[in-house]
DNA sequence: GGTGCAATTGCAACTATTTGCATTAAGGAT
DNA sequence: ATCCTTAATGCAAATAGTTGCAATTGCACC
Protein backbone atom coordinates (compact mmCIF):
# COMPACT_ATOMS: atom_id res chain seq x y z
CA UNK A 1 0.00 0.00 0.00
CA UNK A 2 1.18 3.71 -1.46
CA UNK A 3 2.77 5.91 1.51
CA UNK A 4 -0.64 7.99 0.04
CA UNK A 5 -2.82 5.60 0.95
CA UNK A 6 -2.11 4.94 3.91
CA UNK A 7 -2.55 9.01 4.83
CA UNK A 8 -5.91 8.78 3.48
CA UNK A 9 -7.15 5.25 5.35
CA UNK A 10 -5.77 6.79 8.74
CA UNK A 11 -7.28 10.64 7.98
CA UNK A 12 -10.74 8.45 7.14
CA UNK A 13 -10.17 6.27 10.35
CA UNK A 14 -9.78 9.60 12.60
CA UNK A 15 -12.76 10.96 11.19
CA UNK A 16 -12.00 13.44 8.31
CA UNK A 17 -14.11 13.29 5.51
CA UNK A 18 -11.89 12.39 2.79
CA UNK A 19 -12.35 15.21 -0.24
CA UNK A 20 -10.96 14.97 -4.62
CA UNK A 21 -8.80 17.81 -3.10
CA UNK A 22 -7.65 16.19 0.05
CA UNK A 23 -6.61 12.89 -1.94
CA UNK A 24 -4.67 15.55 -4.37
CA UNK A 25 -2.81 17.50 -2.03
CA UNK A 26 -1.19 14.22 -0.21
CA UNK A 27 -0.70 12.56 -3.43
CA UNK A 28 0.69 15.90 -4.52
CA UNK A 29 2.78 16.46 -1.52
CA UNK A 30 4.06 12.90 -0.92
CA UNK A 31 5.34 12.40 -4.43
CA UNK A 32 7.18 15.80 -4.18
CA UNK A 33 10.60 14.05 -2.54
CA UNK A 34 11.27 17.65 -1.38
CA UNK A 35 9.90 20.61 0.42
CA UNK A 36 7.27 22.33 -1.34
CA UNK A 37 5.06 25.23 -0.78
CA UNK A 38 1.57 25.53 -0.85
CA UNK A 39 1.43 27.88 -3.91
CA UNK A 40 3.46 24.75 -5.82
CA UNK A 41 0.66 22.36 -4.60
CA UNK A 42 -1.97 24.78 -5.61
CA UNK A 43 -0.42 25.34 -8.61
CA UNK A 44 -0.08 21.52 -9.88
CA UNK A 45 -3.76 20.85 -8.15
CA UNK A 46 -5.28 23.12 -10.61
CA UNK A 47 -3.83 20.91 -13.34
CA UNK A 48 -5.93 18.17 -11.93
CA UNK A 49 -9.13 19.58 -10.37
CA UNK A 50 -11.10 22.58 -12.17
CA UNK A 51 -12.32 24.53 -9.48
CA UNK A 52 -10.25 24.75 -6.16
CA UNK A 53 -9.17 27.00 -3.94
CA UNK A 54 -5.95 28.14 -2.26
CA UNK A 55 -6.96 28.10 1.03
CA UNK A 56 -8.53 24.78 0.81
CA UNK A 57 -4.46 24.04 0.08
CA UNK A 58 -3.67 25.68 3.62
CA UNK A 59 -6.36 24.15 5.06
CA UNK A 60 -5.35 20.49 4.37
CA UNK A 61 -2.04 21.02 4.74
CA UNK A 62 -3.09 22.01 8.83
CA UNK A 63 -4.76 19.09 8.75
CA UNK A 64 -1.74 17.07 7.89
CA UNK A 65 0.29 18.90 10.02
CA UNK A 66 -2.01 18.58 13.05
CA UNK A 67 -2.22 14.66 12.43
CA UNK A 68 1.50 13.98 12.02
CA UNK A 69 1.39 13.52 8.59
CA UNK A 70 3.47 16.43 7.73
CA UNK A 71 6.25 18.79 8.66
CA UNK A 72 6.16 22.64 7.94
CA UNK A 73 9.31 24.72 8.39
CA UNK A 74 10.19 28.73 8.16
CA UNK A 75 13.74 28.09 6.23
CA UNK A 76 13.88 31.97 5.85
CA UNK A 77 12.65 31.71 2.08
CA UNK A 78 9.41 34.28 2.75
CA UNK A 79 7.06 31.31 2.38
CA UNK A 80 6.80 28.36 4.95
CA UNK A 81 7.77 24.84 2.97
CA UNK A 82 6.18 21.45 3.73
CA UNK A 83 6.81 17.59 3.21
CA UNK A 84 5.84 14.64 4.23
CA UNK A 85 8.00 12.46 6.91
CA UNK A 86 9.10 10.37 3.94
CA UNK A 87 11.40 13.63 3.47
CA UNK A 88 13.81 13.12 5.94
CA UNK A 89 14.79 12.56 9.00
CA UNK A 90 17.40 15.82 9.17
CA UNK A 91 17.56 19.33 10.23
CA UNK A 92 17.97 22.23 8.80
CA UNK A 93 20.64 24.74 10.70
CA UNK A 94 19.46 28.11 9.06
CA UNK A 95 21.73 30.90 9.55
CA UNK A 96 19.63 34.24 10.49
CA UNK A 97 22.74 36.04 8.96
CA UNK A 98 23.07 34.89 5.56
CA UNK A 99 19.96 32.82 5.29
CA UNK A 100 22.45 30.09 4.30
CA UNK A 101 20.77 26.42 4.94
CA UNK A 102 22.66 23.03 6.15
CA UNK A 103 21.54 20.00 6.44
CA UNK A 104 22.74 18.10 9.53
CA UNK A 105 21.68 14.56 10.65
CA UNK A 106 19.07 14.25 13.05
CA UNK A 107 20.57 11.97 15.38
CA UNK A 108 22.30 14.70 17.40
CA UNK A 109 18.45 15.13 18.29
CA UNK A 110 17.64 11.71 19.80
CA UNK A 111 19.05 11.53 23.42
CA UNK A 112 17.40 15.63 24.07
CA UNK A 113 13.84 14.12 22.23
CA UNK A 114 14.32 11.38 25.13
CA UNK A 115 14.89 13.65 27.70
CA UNK A 116 12.02 15.79 26.89
CA UNK A 117 9.48 13.11 26.48
CA UNK A 118 10.63 11.36 29.90
CA UNK A 119 10.54 14.56 31.96
CA UNK A 120 7.54 16.37 30.44
CA UNK A 121 5.73 13.53 27.94
CA UNK A 122 5.94 15.68 25.38
CA UNK A 123 5.92 14.01 21.93
CA UNK A 124 8.53 16.56 20.17
CA UNK A 125 8.39 16.63 16.42
CA UNK A 126 12.62 16.72 15.71
CA UNK A 127 12.58 14.36 12.52
CA UNK A 128 12.69 17.92 10.37
CA UNK A 129 13.27 20.76 12.40
CA UNK A 130 14.98 24.30 11.74
CA UNK A 131 17.16 25.51 13.78
CA UNK A 132 18.24 29.28 13.71
CA UNK A 133 22.09 30.56 14.24
CA UNK A 134 25.12 31.84 12.96
CA UNK A 135 26.72 29.60 10.15
CA UNK A 136 30.63 28.64 10.61
CA UNK A 137 30.93 31.67 7.63
CA UNK A 138 29.15 34.29 9.34
CA UNK A 139 31.14 33.81 12.74
CA UNK A 140 34.70 34.21 10.89
CA UNK B 1 25.36 50.62 32.29
CA UNK B 2 21.62 49.03 31.12
CA UNK B 3 20.74 45.91 29.20
CA UNK B 4 19.22 48.61 26.71
CA UNK B 5 22.28 50.71 26.78
CA UNK B 6 24.59 47.86 25.85
CA UNK B 7 22.42 46.62 22.70
CA UNK B 8 22.35 50.45 21.42
CA UNK B 9 25.82 51.15 22.13
CA UNK B 10 27.28 47.53 20.40
CA UNK B 11 24.20 48.34 17.60
CA UNK B 12 26.27 51.41 17.12
CA UNK B 13 29.83 49.88 16.78
CA UNK B 14 28.37 47.27 14.60
CA UNK B 15 27.80 50.52 12.43
CA UNK B 16 24.19 50.73 12.84
CA UNK B 17 22.57 54.44 13.14
CA UNK B 18 20.32 54.62 16.37
CA UNK B 19 17.33 56.41 15.53
CA UNK B 20 14.99 57.86 18.46
CA UNK B 21 12.75 54.95 16.87
CA UNK B 22 15.19 52.19 17.36
CA UNK B 23 16.09 53.29 20.88
CA UNK B 24 12.48 53.37 21.76
CA UNK B 25 12.25 50.04 20.28
CA UNK B 26 14.67 48.35 22.05
CA UNK B 27 13.61 49.84 25.51
CA UNK B 28 10.29 48.83 25.07
CA UNK B 29 11.57 45.07 24.57
CA UNK B 30 14.22 45.23 26.93
CA UNK B 31 11.81 46.47 29.63
CA UNK B 32 8.79 44.19 28.86
CA UNK B 33 10.16 41.33 30.77
CA UNK B 34 7.95 39.12 28.33
CA UNK B 35 7.16 37.95 25.25
CA UNK B 36 5.92 40.58 23.06
CA UNK B 37 4.45 40.93 19.66
CA UNK B 38 4.79 43.87 16.86
CA UNK B 39 2.04 45.42 17.33
CA UNK B 40 2.24 45.73 21.14
CA UNK B 41 5.08 47.07 20.48
CA UNK B 42 4.28 49.88 18.01
CA UNK B 43 1.24 50.72 20.76
CA UNK B 44 3.31 51.63 23.17
CA UNK B 45 5.64 53.50 20.98
CA UNK B 46 3.15 55.68 19.78
CA UNK B 47 2.54 57.47 23.17
CA UNK B 48 5.89 58.51 23.17
CA UNK B 49 6.48 59.17 19.61
CA UNK B 50 4.38 61.32 17.18
CA UNK B 51 4.66 59.98 13.87
CA UNK B 52 6.16 56.07 13.00
CA UNK B 53 5.19 53.09 11.69
CA UNK B 54 4.60 49.53 12.20
CA UNK B 55 7.34 48.65 9.24
CA UNK B 56 10.12 50.42 11.58
CA UNK B 57 8.92 48.64 14.26
CA UNK B 58 9.48 44.84 12.15
CA UNK B 59 12.75 46.29 10.44
CA UNK B 60 14.32 47.21 13.77
CA UNK B 61 12.90 43.71 15.48
CA UNK B 62 14.11 42.02 12.34
CA UNK B 63 18.22 43.71 13.24
CA UNK B 64 17.71 42.88 17.02
CA UNK B 65 17.59 39.27 16.02
CA UNK B 66 19.33 39.23 12.95
CA UNK B 67 21.99 40.45 15.54
CA UNK B 68 21.61 38.46 18.33
CA UNK B 69 19.86 40.90 20.83
CA UNK B 70 16.24 39.70 20.49
CA UNK B 71 14.61 36.37 19.86
CA UNK B 72 11.41 35.79 17.90
CA UNK B 73 9.01 32.93 18.79
CA UNK B 74 5.93 31.50 16.96
CA UNK B 75 3.72 30.26 20.02
CA UNK B 76 1.14 29.31 17.58
CA UNK B 77 -1.17 32.27 18.86
CA UNK B 78 -1.28 33.88 15.20
CA UNK B 79 1.49 36.41 15.75
CA UNK B 80 5.26 36.23 16.55
CA UNK B 81 6.78 36.82 19.73
CA UNK B 82 9.75 38.85 20.28
CA UNK B 83 12.28 39.01 23.56
CA UNK B 84 15.50 40.19 24.34
CA UNK B 85 17.81 37.61 26.04
CA UNK B 86 17.28 38.78 29.34
CA UNK B 87 14.10 37.01 29.35
CA UNK B 88 14.98 32.60 28.90
CA UNK B 89 16.60 30.45 28.95
CA UNK B 90 13.85 28.13 28.46
CA UNK B 91 12.53 26.33 24.98
CA UNK B 92 8.43 26.10 24.92
CA UNK B 93 7.50 22.67 23.81
CA UNK B 94 4.13 24.14 21.87
CA UNK B 95 0.97 21.01 21.18
CA UNK B 96 0.67 21.25 17.74
CA UNK B 97 -2.99 19.46 18.75
CA UNK B 98 -4.25 21.77 21.16
CA UNK B 99 -1.69 24.86 21.42
CA UNK B 100 -0.76 24.33 24.71
CA UNK B 101 2.88 26.10 25.72
CA UNK B 102 4.91 24.38 28.09
CA UNK B 103 7.51 26.26 29.67
CA UNK B 104 10.96 23.68 29.52
CA UNK B 105 13.93 23.54 31.23
CA UNK B 106 17.05 24.48 28.24
CA UNK B 107 19.84 22.57 29.59
CA UNK B 108 18.30 19.51 27.63
CA UNK B 109 19.65 21.33 24.51
CA UNK B 110 23.22 22.26 26.23
CA UNK B 111 24.70 18.80 24.83
CA UNK B 112 22.85 19.08 21.08
CA UNK B 113 24.01 22.67 20.96
CA UNK B 114 27.74 21.42 21.65
CA UNK B 115 27.72 19.00 19.27
CA UNK B 116 26.12 21.42 16.68
CA UNK B 117 28.43 23.14 17.21
CA UNK B 118 31.42 20.99 16.75
CA UNK B 119 30.14 18.94 14.18
CA UNK B 120 28.79 21.77 11.71
CA UNK B 121 30.84 24.89 13.13
CA UNK B 122 27.22 26.33 13.65
CA UNK B 123 26.24 28.38 16.84
CA UNK B 124 22.66 27.24 17.03
CA UNK B 125 19.87 29.82 19.04
CA UNK B 126 18.81 27.69 21.83
CA UNK B 127 18.14 29.95 24.49
CA UNK B 128 14.25 30.33 23.19
CA UNK B 129 13.70 27.67 20.78
CA UNK B 130 10.02 26.35 20.16
CA UNK B 131 9.10 23.11 19.84
CA UNK B 132 6.05 21.30 18.30
CA UNK B 133 4.95 18.21 19.01
CA UNK B 134 2.13 16.54 20.94
CA UNK B 135 1.54 17.29 24.79
CA UNK B 136 1.03 14.75 27.43
CA UNK B 137 -2.84 15.60 27.60
CA UNK B 138 -3.56 15.37 23.33
CA UNK B 139 -1.10 11.71 23.72
CA UNK B 140 -3.29 10.27 26.18
C1' DG C 1 28.71 74.15 13.24
C1' DG C 2 28.26 73.05 8.41
C1' DT C 3 28.40 69.44 4.37
C1' DG C 4 27.73 65.08 2.07
C1' DC C 5 26.14 60.68 1.63
C1' DA C 6 24.35 56.46 2.69
C1' DA C 7 21.25 54.33 6.10
C1' DT C 8 16.72 54.72 7.89
C1' DT C 9 12.11 56.21 7.82
C1' DG C 10 7.02 56.70 6.57
C1' DC C 11 3.96 55.49 3.44
C1' DA C 12 1.56 52.73 0.20
C1' DA C 13 1.37 48.70 -2.24
C1' DC C 14 2.25 44.08 -2.04
C1' DT C 15 2.71 39.00 -0.58
C1' DA C 16 1.64 35.19 2.51
C1' DT C 17 -1.72 33.17 5.32
C1' DT C 18 -6.13 33.03 7.90
C1' DT C 19 -11.00 33.45 8.63
C1' DG C 20 -16.32 34.16 8.22
C1' DC C 21 -19.94 32.68 5.79
C1' DA C 22 -23.13 30.73 2.45
C1' DT C 23 -23.11 26.60 -0.39
C1' DT C 24 -21.81 21.89 -1.42
C1' DA C 25 -21.03 17.19 -0.61
C1' DA C 26 -19.02 12.99 2.39
C1' DG C 27 -20.55 9.27 4.46
C1' DG C 28 -23.57 7.06 8.21
C1' DA C 29 -28.28 5.67 8.76
C1' DT C 30 -32.44 4.04 6.73
C1' DA D 1 -30.73 4.54 -3.69
C1' DT D 2 -32.21 8.49 -0.82
C1' DC D 3 -32.02 11.31 3.29
C1' DC D 4 -29.66 13.85 6.91
C1' DT D 5 -26.24 15.89 9.42
C1' DT D 6 -22.41 18.53 9.61
C1' DA D 7 -17.59 18.83 7.82
C1' DA D 8 -15.27 20.82 3.98
C1' DT D 9 -15.22 23.95 0.14
C1' DG D 10 -14.95 28.36 -2.64
C1' DC D 11 -14.93 32.96 -2.35
C1' DA D 12 -14.12 37.42 -0.49
C1' DA D 13 -12.42 40.02 3.09
C1' DA D 14 -9.29 40.34 6.86
C1' DT D 15 -4.74 39.98 9.16
C1' DA D 16 0.38 39.49 9.57
C1' DG D 17 4.44 40.74 7.71
C1' DT D 18 7.48 42.56 3.70
C1' DT D 19 9.17 45.66 0.20
C1' DG D 20 10.04 49.68 -3.23
C1' DC D 21 10.67 54.27 -3.20
C1' DA D 22 11.05 59.20 -2.29
C1' DA D 23 12.00 62.12 1.67
C1' DT D 24 14.55 62.54 5.95
C1' DT D 25 18.33 62.30 9.13
C1' DG D 26 22.47 60.14 11.64
C1' DC D 27 27.07 60.65 11.76
C1' DA D 28 31.84 60.83 9.72
C1' DC D 29 34.71 64.26 8.08
C1' DC D 30 36.10 68.74 7.70
MN1 LIG E 1 14.47 19.00 4.59
MN1 LIG F 1 9.61 32.36 26.73
ZN1 LIG G 1 25.66 32.68 7.53
ZN1 LIG H 1 -2.04 19.23 23.42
Amino acid sequence: MSHCNTIIDTLRQRGYRITPQREIVVDILAHAGRHITAEEIFDQMQKRIRVTNLSTVYRTLDVLWEEGFACRNDLSEGKTVYATHQHGPHIHLVCRRCDAVLDANSQVLDAMGEEIRSRYGFDADLQHLSIFGICADCSA
